[in-house]
RNA sequence: GCAGGAGUAGCUCAGCUGGUAGAGCUCCACGUUGCCAACGUGGUUGUCGCGGGUUCGAAUCCCGUCUCCUGCUCCA
């Protein structure tokens, strides 16, 4: 018997997630062999098994086990116009500018400038249209006997390429450190025929929510779903990201879990209260993530997106440090009004009951299929020291993942690789995977070795066939996150693991 | 985008001031063992991230480039 201790103060990096992810199949670098194409991430085997159960999870969860939410699957490229009324072509468009200096990123289009008629040995102060004091302080020390009330504000874009080099920038002390602006697109750009027409530019949508928005009426029509009720998505989106970040934790190409429930005016806070504690519960009890590893992140009313009332983010603790999983938004009524302006469609709703019209207001919920996954990860990592009868000091790696979620639910081992265990247990297995359970069959190494394998990808457990099963018809089950193994009958192991998968989460 | 660090076997990494690549683990086969990374024997694996330059000769020096990590910044 060997005694083990946990160490859960042991903080798991990125690289280790990296490493095993690699290792053991879960995700590979995009185009590795061509020397990887940046941000873009490939799962493997194992990592799609893990994405696709939490995919499963959330639209069981979201769709399926309620009556008051149903799906669609919308297409990535949609019409141009869209993008217009949804204010991403706008928004998305923003030239910037950097500052070598104070290292600050400014919107070119919102930068003014004081400059002298005409002293031209004076430095132009530039400055954000809502903040001119740093400004006009720098002017009351450098400007050399010139007041303030001789200098005339224009905008920055309007200033001539030669007398960029005299712009002092709103955080600097230096003249000169701005870099010339740069346009972002932050839409990927694409045409729609073979041959490159202007007309025909259509984007790769940034987020899978105006497929939903744009849906409503046919949504609603065709299931004469009654108002409140939302409408749920699953899809890649793509964002040229000017920074991407750890891992598959912000890529350019990635996958939301979106839903949108649109509500009578009057209710917005109500829903927005109760999808908020509904998501959070989600997390801790349907994936098991620790509760004291999430927290929320309200936006402060002054960084709210443009289309947004009131918006919080449910954040988890990466190895990164806090970041954001999912964002429950009340959206109010912004998104089908701007669709009803530019298409000129009706996207109002009538209450069947009180004859009242009206646009519906929505609550999102929006959740990052990748980001899930990396939290999975990193959430179920694990490094257990074991001491044995040697006292030699070994490290376990144990992936502790919710049997909801675990890419292998058990695997079948026979004890030796006589044909008289590998055939019997073989049965076993395709047994169990008959009747839904994820399996795998190892029979090379030590049964240790494969114990620890296994620990390796989270599988939640393993059976071993050994030489008294033949004769008594049972099986040992071994139990990963405690090592603990208890002897079953052959004909019951189907439905006991079934029972501990179901009952895993009030355990 | 800026600053710093790094890219050598599937993984972790060594390889000094230039002399045509190495360890541990993994993986595979056979034998042995028979419930927690066992042992023995044998075996596979590298355009030293990519491109160019210097040199008789480059993993090593120089230039460029790509990718990853960390911090800052940004984020619908």
């Amino acid at each position: 018997m060997k005694e083990s201790c946990s160490m859960p103060d042991t903080k798991v990096t990125l690289d280790q997630i990296v490493s095993l992810s690699k290792r053991r199949g879960f995700i590979f670098q995009s185009s590795e062999i061509y020397g990887g194409l940046g941000a873009c991430w490939d799962y493997g085997p194992l990592g799609v098994e893990l994405k696709q159960n939490i995919k499963n999870c959330w639209w069981d969860f979201m769709v399926r086990s309620r009556e008051d939410v149903v799906g669609i699957d919308g297409s990535i490229l949609m019409h141009p116009e869209v993008w217009v009324a949804s204010g991403h072509v706008a928004g998305f468009h923003d030239p910037l500018v950097d500052c070598r200096e104070s290292k600050n990123r400014y919107r070119f289009d919102q930068m003014l400038a004081y400059r002298h008629p005409s002293r031209h040995d004076l430095p132009l102060f530039a400055f954000m249209e809502d903040n001119p004091s740093p400004a006009e302080a720098k002017i009351k020390k450098m400007a050399k006997g010139a007041g303030l009330e001789e200098f005339e504000v224009i905008p920055l874009p309007n200033i001539a390429e030669e007398d960029q080099a005299r712009v002092i920038g709103p955080d600097a002390t230096q003249p000169g450190t701005l870099t010339k602006p740069r346009q972002f697109n932050l839409m990927f750009k694409t045409h729609v025929g073979a041959v490159e027409e202007t007309a025909s530019v259509v984007y790769l949508r940034p987020e899978t929510a105006q497929a939903i928005f744009v849906n409503f009426k046919n949504v609603q029509q065709t299931t004469r779903m009654k108002v409140p009720f939302g409408i749920a998505q699953i899809g890649k989106a793509f964002r040229n990201e000017i920074v991407t970040k750890a891992f598959i934790f912000r890529s350019r190409e990635f996958e939301q879990m979106e839903m949108q429930f649109f509500i009578p005016p009057s209710e917005d806070e109500k829903w927005y209260e109760y999808w908020r504690e509904v998501r959070m519960n989600y997390y801790v009890n349907q994936i098991g993530i620790p509760r004291d590893t999430l927290q929320w992140a309200p936006h402060p009313p002054d960084k709210l997106a443009h289309y947004a009332k009131a918006a919080a983010d449910i954040t988890f603790l990466y190895p990164m440090g806090w970041q954001e999983i999912e964002g429950i938004h009340n959206r109010g009524d912004f998104d089908l009004t701007q669709h009803s302006k530019h298409s000129g469609k009706d996207m109002s709703y009538r209450d069947p009951e009180t004859n009242q019209t009206f646009t519906p207001k929505v609550i999102e919920t929006s959740a990052g299929v990748d980001r899930s996954v990396l939290m999975a990860l990193c959430s179920a990592y694990h490094e257990i020291e074991e001491v044995g009868e040697d006292h030699k000091r070994e490290t376990r790696t144990v992936l502790k993942f919710h049997p909801n979620i675990a890419p292998v639910s058990v695997s079948v081992f026979p004890l030796s690789k006589k044909d008289e265990l590998v055939d019997p247990s073989k049965r076993l297995e395709n047994e169990l995977r008959g009747d839904g359970l994820r399996t795998s069959f190892d029979v090379t190494g030590s049964i240790g070795k494969r114990y620890r394998r296994q620990d390796e990808i989270g599988t939640p457990f393993c059976i071993t066939y050994d030489f008294d099963s033949i004769k008594d018809q049972s099986v040992t089950i071994r139990h990963r996150d405690t090592m603990e193994q208890e002897r079953v009958a052959i004909d019951r192991v189907s439905e006991i693991l079934r029972r501990k998968i179901r009952e895993w989460s009030q355990a």
